[in-house]
DNA sequence: TAGATTGTTAATCGATTAACAATC
DNA sequence: TAGATTGTTAATCGATTAACAATC
């Protein structure tokens, strides 16, 4: 079923799963790739070559259920399984995140902020304790955590990416403004706010 | 010099922006596509072809000057100008984008924060005054604003996205949970963080 | 000049789209 | 069965990489 899916499908997958939902809420049933190709503007080429990658989720003549799709990849997606977050930085971002309480619904459960001021340490965000920065490599190594969010100074960041990655873990979430330096296996996730505003600052520089 | 450079072009230029900085600082004076190339796991051969759809910015034998690219790059990106923001949605996401001191030296100037919270309005975030969302339409028409952050529930993102765009927004930065509808011409720029927490889960579960 | 490295063309690779036989 | 629409193979397109002549 798995060999080597490219990144450009899978950077896909929650786009289906939200336009699926979408349909769900509207009390539609099945669907074409034709008329979701449509709503999603895509080839209807591609979502069925996409869904294919994962199985035969469709049916000749009729199309997809749409219910039963949604269900599909959303195991695909892993939303069936809990996925426990840590965040390094209890700034403005890093709060927000923890605040934030749509990831939830989705498995996502963040179990600790940590931060360089000390005077922050003992408080809670949304329920989330805060720890000082020096305690999450014990906490990770002591704790069943998949994802690393980082939204901490840069200097901060390059050195906690490597102390966590040497204790266990393997995927970062990160919101620094560097691509940070760490071994092959990791998977990182990068939402670089500023190159995405450079990007925007370009277009209205160049294409008037 | 402007012919339809691709998007995968232009999304690279904020990471060679970054590198580039990075080297100054470091006290860099040249580099060569080759040593660029190992610093940022790209080829060489792709450096020399994204610089190359801007200008000839290097030299045979030498390579390129790194502070004059950086700047060419940030010329390009049109960091030399400034960008005027408003937020829609004074929430923890807008209010911590407001407080981030770090895209104002990119030439990125938030001027206002739009709330549906009345109670809210007339304060003030990181010196950013609140309105209320319902002054959000007039004020753009007397304002120069170029870009609209979208940090609001998705119903009124879908409603408040058209209505800007009809107030003559064409850029936006969107951090809802839906792709908004607007015409061709709008330019949009997503950041999905559930789709992209949903990627970092589909790589937990699907690549043990 | 010789060496280094660019700018640019050509080759390769991968992703997207088109086409159609299979089948519900 | 006939019509619709998938699953899948083949064709196309675009982006990346390799190669090398130009040139500093």
């Amino acid at each position: 079923m798995n060999n080597k899916i490219s990144k450009a499908v899978i950077s896909r997958l929650p786009r289906y799963y939200r336009y699926l939902k979408e349909l769900i809420d509207q009390g539609v049933e099945r669907i074409s790739s034709e008329e979701l190709s449509r709503l999603m503007k895509a080839t209807a080429s591609q979502i069925r070559q996409d869904l294919n990658h994962f199985g035969g989720f469709g049916q000749q003549g009729y199309g997809y259920n749409v219910k039963s799709l949604y269900k599909e990849i959303g195991k695909i997606l892993g939303v069936e399984e809990d996925h426990h977050i840590i965040v390094l930085g209890a700034g403005n971002l890093g709060r927000a995140l923890v605040k934030y309480n749509g990831f939830s619904e989705h498995g996502f459960i963040f179990c600790s902020l940590f931060d360089v001021d000390e005077t922050l340490c003992g408080k809670s965000v949304n329920g989330v304790r805060i720890r000082t920065i020096s305690e999450a490599e014990e906490y990770v190594k002591t704790h069943n955590i998949d994802i690393a969010a980082l939204t901490i100074p840069v200097e901060k960041a390059r050195e906690m990416s490597v102390l966590l990655y040497q204790a266990g873990i393997r995927y970062f979430w990160n919101f620094t403004n560097i691509d940070l330096q760490l071994p092959e296996d990791a998977i990182v996730k990068d939402v670089h706010l500023l190159d995405s505003l450079l990007e925007l600052s370009y277009r209205i520089c160049n294409e008037k």
